[in-house]
Order: structure tokens, then sequence, then C-alpha cells
DNA sequence: GATGCCGGGTT
DNA sequence: AACCCGGCATC
């Protein structure tokens, strides 16, 4: 059921998926604290609290959350939380396992929180009455006044059942209500005893579902606009809340581009025709590599124009590209459930503490390792412009050694590109070596394989064929069978790195094979 | 001489 | 398969 999935993962946070290793891993793995995808989180868990969630109109389907309430060490939710980040992002990486999660809730990694994860525990029904009643009295007035007593649902101890006929509104009121409604849910002790009295106040219940209902509205009616296929969203038996919950995430703090592209992030995330299969979580996003910038869009010709606009001062008005952007951002794997996870585990650490995200993810600030690679594949992904601005917390990035890898998509970069930021005043790292992004979800549809030469002056691209194929010509007259190929035109790791760096070298250069980093 | 990498050996 | 290196072709 789409509802349980929904509402156990959005409960699990700790499963973000922050295993990002930008370029090579040799440095990535160093920087960049690791944090287990599946494992679980002792120090906030303590044991499984029953939820019960129920698809509009259906059954009421339990769910054990290992993780809706930060208890565990009595500790507070949101300064605690803040702390943990603050020592993570700091590179410490002794105790992921056990805060992993909670380290990356801190509002400046995922800022614009407060208001997504009501949507994603939207149709959650606390066995707390307690809380409940708090709820209930602390968010009375706004569900008195934005939910209009037609959209009030006759209570059900059962289930939540949604409104159908959600309509926009003011939001912001509700949002911080919502927020702080999971967070004093979040921080009940009760909500940790699975035995507490399984009835709840009706009143107090109403209040809470209407409470959420209003929240998950008014997170329908924010910065964007539904489209046909997004507005049956809410009335649907199964409403794939977390994909509204990440939609919201997503876009807010995506800023300029978030109306351009609505229309393709929607898609993006309501048009899967298969909206049950989990089995392959993972979204190909494009993330913006420019220092301070962590916008995150789901197609690379969004994130080439943010990065031609936005960092490069080209004219926004004109599509032309040379390909300058392709090196400031790089491709990432997003893990829906993990983002789904974050929103919901986020949220109530810090409901109004909406903060600028961070400079950069700690594996980015290290400007001497930083991977600023350009990729692009999976053109043909469904089109969708997304942002987020915590994405290193909850993305993906995995880099295939070039010679290991099997037809990945790879963007030679040499050092020289450096180079390039520098001419719009811009100082860019470019020592790293060239990375290759393979998707983790099947086959790559596209190959890419740049040279600076190539990339750089499409213009010349015939000039660089008539010389290969020369070269071929020349090769195919001289060559003999079993002579080893022409060299390489192309710098290759010895060259780019020297033999100082040896150890950034691609593998097949360090076996003194072909090089596969720099192929030609 | 530096570089690229084939071919073959070792683990 | 991963790793390493002698040796040769190329620049």
């Amino acid at each position: 059921m789409d509802s349980k999935f929904i509402l156990e993962k959005s409960t699990t946070v700790g499963g973000a998926d922050f295993n990002c290793r930008p370029g090579r891993s040799v440095h990535c793995d160093a920087r960049v604290p690791i944090l287990e995808r599946n494992g679980p989180m002792p120090a906030y868990t303590n044991g499984p609290v029953p939820y019960k969630c129920s698809p509009d109109g259906g059954s009421p389907v339990e769910v054990k959350s290992p993780r809706t309430c930060f208890k565990g060490n009595g500790i507070s939710p949101g300064g605690r939380i803040s702390l943990d980040m603050e020592k993570n992002v700091l590179g410490d990486q002794k105790d992921t396992g056990s805060s992993g999660i909670l380290k990356r809730a801190s509002p400046t990694c995922c800022p614009g929180m407060n208001g997504q994860l009501t949507a994603g525990f939207m149709q959650l029904e606390t066995k707390n009455p307690v809380k409940q009643g708090e709820l209930a009295l602390s968010l009375k007035a706004a569900q008195g006044r934005n939910v209009p007593q037609a959209e009030r649902q006759p209570f059900l101890s059962s289930h939540i059942p949604v409104p159908r006929n959600r309509r926009p509104s003011g939001h912001a009121d509700k949002e911080v209500m919502a927020a702080t409604v999971l967070t004093s849910l979040s921080t009940s002790p009760l909500v940790l005893c699975p035995s507490a009295a399984p009835t709840v106040p009706e009143p107090a219940n109403r209040v809470w579902k209407e409470v959420l209902s209003a929240s998950y509205s008014s997170s329908t009616s924010g910065n964007w606009s539904w489209d046909a296929s997004d507005q049956s969203v809410p009335s649907t038996p199964s409403p794939p809340l977390s994909n509204d919950t990440n939609k919201n995430f997503l876009l807010l703090s995506q800023g300029d581009d978030v109306s351009e592209d609505v229309t393709e992030s929607t898609h993006f995330m309501f048009e899967d025709p298969i909206p049950r299969k989990r089995k392959n979580s993972m979204k190909v996003m494009f993330k913006c590599l420019w220092k301070n910038c962590e916008k995150v869009l789901s197609t690379s010709s969004g994130i080439q124009r943010h990065i031609r606009t936005v960092h490069l001062g080209r004219n926004s008005d004109s599509d032309y590209s040379d390909g300058e952007e392709d090196f400031y951002y790089s491709e990432i794997e997003v893990n829906m459930d993990s983002l789904t996870e974050g929103l919901s585990n986020l949220a109530p650490t810090s409901p109004t503490t909406v903060g600028p995200p961070p400079a950069f993810p700690p594996l980015l600030t290290d400007t001497s390792h930083s991977e600023n690679i350009g990729v692009n594949g999976f053109q043909n992904h469904a089109p969708t412009l997304l942002s987020q601005s915590a994405p290193s917390a909850l993305c993906h990035i995995r880099t295939d050694h070039a010679y290991q890898a099997t037809a990945p998509v790879s963007i030679p970069v040499c050092p020289e590109l450096a180079e390039l930021g520098s001419d719009n005043g811009i100082s860019v790292s470019w020592q790293s070596p060239p990375v290759i992004f393979k998707g983790a979800s099947g086959p790559v549809n596209q190959v890419r394989t740049v040279s600076i030469g190539e990339k750089r002056q499409p213009a010349t691209s015939t000039h660089t064929t008539v010389n290969k194929s020369h070269a071929l010509i020349t090769q195919a007259t001289k060559s003999t069978p079993g002579s080893r190929k022409p060299r390489g035109e192309a710098k290759k790791c010895r060259k780019v790195y020297g033999m100082e760096k040896r150890d950034m070298w691609c593998t097949a250069c360090r076996w003194k094979k072909a090089c596969q980093r720099f192929t030609d």
C-alpha cells in the first residue's frame, strides 16, 4: 500500500542516503560521512511507534515507525539535532550510525522543512491521546479559521479521511502550526509507548486531522501550480504524499526556477507510471556545484540554464550553451525514500527555522578536492526541475572508477578547466580528476564523453571530427594487424596530474594500461 | 626523454 | 579479476 509505504518511509529518515562520492572515492569517502542507509537509529529509537495510516476511505494500516520521536537520550530534538548536525558537518563521522539522520536534520541543511513534513504526516493518526489533545488546543484556532466546515470529515477513529476538495489558502501559519504539532508529537514521551490508550478523543483527533489536511492543502498551493495529473493526487485513494513532500521540499529552495519548471517537476514526481514501484527509488538529479549554491534540478537543461544565467552571467534569454555549465553541476542520485524520510524527521526539529543553506556540503568545501564535474546523462529522463537545499544530505552520488566502469557517463575534466571559472572572476578548483557517474537504475541510456576541446567549442566539433577521421585513415593505412593503436591525443592522467599525484590517476593509467579516463 | 599502453606475469 | 611492470611505439 502506498500510504503505508510513504508513511513508513517518512518516519525513517535515517535511511537518507548520504553516500556522496564526487569524483574520486579516495577523497570523497574521507570527507563525506556515509550514513547507514538502512541502519537503525538506536540513539533515537525506542522501539516501534505504531501509527495508523489509511488511504482515503481505506482501512487503516498500522505502521511501525522506527523513529518518529527523538526521545532516545532525553534530548530535545531541536537543539541537539542542530548541534549534531554541526558536528557532522565539521567532519565528525564517528557516530553517524546513531545519529546520522538527526545530524542532517539541521535547518541549515534542509531549509524550508517546516511545511513539508506536514504532508508526509498527513494521514497519520497517533495513538497518543494526550498529544492529540495538545494538538487540538494549539491548533484549534488555525483550524477553525482555515478549514471550511464543509471540508471537515466525520471523525473516524480508525482512519483519517483525506478531504477531497482541498483548496489553496494562506498556508504559512498553518505550516508553522503543523510543524509545531509534529514537534510536539515527536517529543511526546507517550508517543514512545505503543501501549498508550488506543482511542483518541474525537475533538482532538478531528483537529489533528484538519490540521494535517490544511497543511497538506497549503503544501499544494505553494510556489507551484498543479497540472491535471497533480490535481488528482489529493483525491486518489493512495495519494503519493511522499512525493508531495519531496516536491515541496525540493522546491522551497529553488527560487527563480520554480515557476518555470513547475510542470516538469510535477511530472517528474507524479507521473511515475508505477508509483508502487519502490525497488528503484533513486532519481537522477543534477546538482549545481557552484560554491554556496546547492540548487538541484531534475534536468540537465534546467541546471545548465541555472548555471548559465545565475553563475555564469550568460544571457538567460538565449539557449545557447557553450557547454561550460556542464562542469558546474553533477549528476546525483536522489533517494526519494530518503528524501521522504528526511522530511518527516527533520521538520519537527526546527519547524519554524528556515535557515540559509550551508555554504556547501562538507564534501565540497575542500576546494582543493572539489569535484566540479559536469555530468550529463539520462537525458531522456522525465523532464523535471527540482531543487533542494540539502542535496548532499539526501543524495547519493555514485562514482565508478573509470577503468572499472561499464558504459558510464564520463566527462573528462582537466585542470585547465579551472580557468574557465576565472574568466568570470570566479575561482574554482578543477584539480579533481574527471569522474564517471553511472546511474544505478539500469543501463545507461546515453554515454557522453566530452573532451575539453570538444566541449568548449561546439563550433569546432566538425573540425574535431575531421581530425579524428584523418587519424583513423592514417591509422588504417599505417597500422598492421596486431600493432598497437596510435597514441591518443588527449592528455592522460599522467600528464594531467603528474607523477606526484599518481594516486589520482585512473586505475588504468596506474597499471600502465590504456587510460580510461581521458579516452580519445 | 617522456609518455601511452601492450603483453605478460603475479597475487 | 585486480594488480603490477617490462618493454616498445610514439611524441
